[in-house]
DNA sequence: TCGAATCCCGATTAAATCAATCGGAATTTG
DNA sequence: CAAATTCCGATTGATTTAATCGGGATTCGA
């Protein structure tokens, strides 16, 4: 179980955005900096703005912006947004029949850490890692 | 962020293997029954077994069991021994110096939901799954 | 009106990972 | 010894991931 770079790239890029928040649209380079590949930040940042996170100007002085205030953008939404859902479960066949027990298990397990990992991560904000509150 | 076929197959192994504890070596074949494939749960009982979170007999009634009894082997352990170890840290880049804001805040944040959310995984049991406690 | 700076976006590539199989070796029981 | 089993490294094929490419669309300012 592991965060792909899709997701850690993202979050750099919105946390970029949320500490220039107010400034004005924010350049792909200036996001991207020499930290992310730019070309690829642009995907994520084209998905993010699908999902409504950040809104973007475009033109000569365009650039992209937090679409709400950072205390209104979660870790869970980003990650949605770059990695797709936190899916942990479903049965691993989808045998309609499980002969183990009769009823799988370990489906309830999987249903039962994904509302709790969802639950940490949507409710961390932006905000909150700027404030590094939550987090000792 | 999800599991792979490895960690659910693997937990839906150790369920069964829980299930029968006590009731001698369970062959290959029993555990993977038709809900597995065969060659495959044979790997993974491998990773488990180099693990120490089961044990084997060999020759003609051989077979798994779980090394320890079911309260004393977690979900984590689970997946840290098919997966490797939950990680969802580490800096996206390996630059030292972040031009973002100096030190990358993006990296605690990692850190930290790494630590809670492998509180959860360990803090699981099969036996709590066999009672199906702690997940309603 | 033109050119530069910027976002937009589908297509493609290369590498890594994953799921699974193969083929046989070693061990134990009867 | 034969059968049933675990053991294990190697290989394959499919999928996913990370990243680039190439060009199009939009806006600003001179």
């Amino acid at each position: 179980m592991k965060v792909s770079a899709r997701g850690k790239y993202a979050l750099m890029a919105m946390m970029y955005l949320a500490e220039k928040n107010g400034d004005g649209p924010q350049s792909l380079r200036s996001v991207a900096q020499d930290l992310l590949p730019e070309q690829y930040t642009e995907q994520l940042l084209g998905s993010l703005r699908k999902a409504g996170l950040v809104s973007t100007t475009r033109g000569v002085l365009g650039g992209y912006n937090l679409s709400r205030p950072p205390a209104e953008i979660s870790v869970g939404q980003i990650l949605d947004a770059t990695e797709g859902p936190v899916s942990l479960s479903s049965c691993a066949t989808d045998e309609p029949s499980c002969p183990h027990t009769g009823k799988c298990r370990t489906q309830k397990v999987w249903e039962y850490l994904t509302d709790r990992i969802n639950g940490l991560l949507y409710g961390l904000s932006l905000q909150d890692i700027l404030d590094s509150k939550e987090m000792e």
